[in-house]
DNA sequence: TGTTAACACGAAAACGTTTTCGTTGCGAAT
DNA sequence: ATTCGCAACGAAAACGTTTTCGTGTTAACA
């Protein structure tokens, strides 16, 4: 087991200065061509590599990005965690992931690990607990000690910084329209309790589609499931719901879901109740995962394109970390340093497959 | 925006030296109890939290682990991941996510990057790429140099260090055996080329229990996928060699398949042909995913607890980590510092659901 | 012969910590 | 009055780099 070498090791072994090591091996025409092929050669040999920490120490930065997200068995977020990687690997960042849990203080302990100098800028996306209680000082004040963040998907007004998000609101219009289009006349929407802000984006884009086609949002149709109970786990509790909601209500000929767990339960329970997809009803998810693309008939959805957003966050992230590296070679007067941040949304887009007409 | 501050900008503000404020902050009893006051108050105040580039460098670690895998946006391995993330985060460790693509090249890329003082040590799972070659030099070139290694899943003997892996044998022996003892008589196999040695072991399950049952396996019943054809985007595909394959063999009557998605193919191709599930043809499928829980009807899985596979190989790689820390202070001969690795064996659990009867 | 310039290299600081080993000043003991 | 011991603090090294600023040697030039 032998040991990383280091450049003082290298000096003391050819009996020249640290200083000489270090040139010869950034070919700094300082050194001559004899020291420089003699160092070279033998740091090849003893496969030389420089030590990150030291140059993170050096250089104050890192070049690692945090991640922070309420989940990671999750098909969207997962996504964007691979989008993230992607653009950060191409451009020389790690990926260092932290899970809230959902948690608010889950999310504040994991944001200070990070914070003290491991990291260079987050990418992060709110989780429940705290957009409940509203609190978002951690965030400012990280954003404060000079630590970029981005936001995704789960956004906030009260934080400024670049954002990243999907249109919620017309990818439900488009949804919804879509289901009218199909000659549906009576759309269900089902969706959570909405202090999640892409909740509420959804269900007013599903009420903004009916009423500018005439048709007056009636607030029977629309099923609110309380999301804090544990529904991957007692699924019937969700399948029961639903199956009340339509025996309630037997003229939905139209079902849109703010998540694909909520559309294909709404397609098994109609199945159950003797309904056929897409003929007696038709469905629409929001959020493309493996569910809606395997599900039996296949669900159309409205994709999210996660990885896009992973992608556009990172480049965010890394270009405004690489701008303040050139504004700090520049003089610039507090108020020249004007950061308008940029709120970035991508387009979603409808899959169609075989839940609708 | 205010930098973080730092021990020497402490000190000069309070007109002492640095070692000072450092032993304040550590309540070191060299320090007057005035002088300590003094300068922790300071200090909270100003927010002081230690730099961890810094810690790092002169502890020579860096209490975060990398993990690299082949591809995130996958079940299983999130699961793995989550379960990591939550014992690290426990012993007050980070962790890195690289991701290889199933690529040989990014496999070392990553690591190579990670390696240079960026991490502790690696949990990882192997690409197949790697697997196909059988190249596995970068894994023991980063155990020579002292960093730790514990793998996952797709493990290979050639390389020495602790594994976590399923018990993917028995597990399949268990799903036979439960088809068996569903009166199956004619169980077929749909599995992938078997150059990843999960998919050879589950194989080898699949005809061990047959064997052990007195049913000699037929190879007519056994369908190998090419999973090197892109499967997730060409679904036609799949669909049509399982249709093929129950076509030619009317008999079949259950299905064993060495992932979710072979397996709710299975479920959904069966239905096309008009047969019945579990009446005509039961089915059972490895790995315990989203799919499985939400198909119709739901899929008897064998699971593989992902979860715990990750907490058990943080659990090993951390224990390592902080035994090598107290070696360092014993007096070791190369003979005394003998490393038997462990191998961990996860039992596979079978969930019924209503794939079976 | 004396000055200069180019060349090749080394010393040292800096990044932010912790820790070992002094070094003061002062009261008590001899 | 001298020594001793202790309390309270500071200096400096170390972790591994990069980079700025010397410094010594040699060759060229006047």
């Amino acid at each position: 087991m032998k040991r990383k070498i280091t450049l003082k090791q290298i000096a003391r072994e050819l009996d020249v200065s640290i200083s000489t090591v270090s040139k010869a091996l950034s070919n700094s025409k300082e050194i001559s061509e004899d020291t420089t092929k003699k160092i070279q050669a033998f740091a090849k040999l003893y496969n030389y590599k420089p030590n990150n920490i030291a140059l993170s120490l050096k250089n104050r930065k890192t070049k690692t990005i945090g991640i922070l997200i309420p989940e990671i068995v999750h098909h969207f977020f997962s996504t964007v965690i691979r989008g993230i990687e992607l653009i950060a690997n191409r451009r020389g960042y790690n990926v260092i992931v932290g899970l809230s849990n959902e948690s608010f203080t889950k999310e504040i302990i994991n944001m200070e690990m990070l914070a003290n100098g491991s990291i260079d800028g987050f990418i992060l996306s709110i989780s429940k607990e705290t957009l409940l209680k509203q609190d978002y000082h951690h965030f400012n004040a990280t954003i404060n000690q000079g630590m970029p963040i981005v936001m995704f998907d789960r956004v906030v007004n009260e934080v400024d910084c670049d954002k990243v998000i999907v249109d919620d609101f017309n990818g439900a219009v488009k949804a919804v329209k879509k289901l009218i289009a199909n000659d549906c006349k009576h759309i269900a929407l089902i969706t959570t309790m909405d202090y999640v802000s892409v909740g509420r984006l959804r269900t007013q884009g599903y009420i903004e589609a009916l009423e500018t086609s005439g048709v007056d949002a009636d607030s029977n149709l629309i099923l609110k499931i309380d999301d804090s109970l544990d529904v991957e786990n007692h699924l019937e509790i969700l399948e029961n719901e639903i199956a009340q909601f339509f025996k309630i209500n037997e003229d939905i000929d139209g079902v849109f879901a703010v998540n694909e767990l909520y559309a294909v339960t709404a397609m098994k329970v109609a199945r159950k109740l003797g309904l056929s997809i897409p003929d007696d009803i038709q469905v629409i998810g929001f959020t493309d995962g493996v569910l809606s693309k395997h599900a039996t008939p296949s669900l159309t959805t409205v994709s999210q394109h996660g990885q896009k957003i992973g992608e556009q966050a990172a480049n965010l992230l890394i270009d405004r970390l690489e701008a303040a590296d050139a504004e700090s070679d520049q003089y610039f007067t507090n108020d020249e340093r004007k950061s308008d941040f940029i709120k970035m949304v991508i387009e979603t887009e409808i899959i169609e497959r075989e839940s609708t007409k």
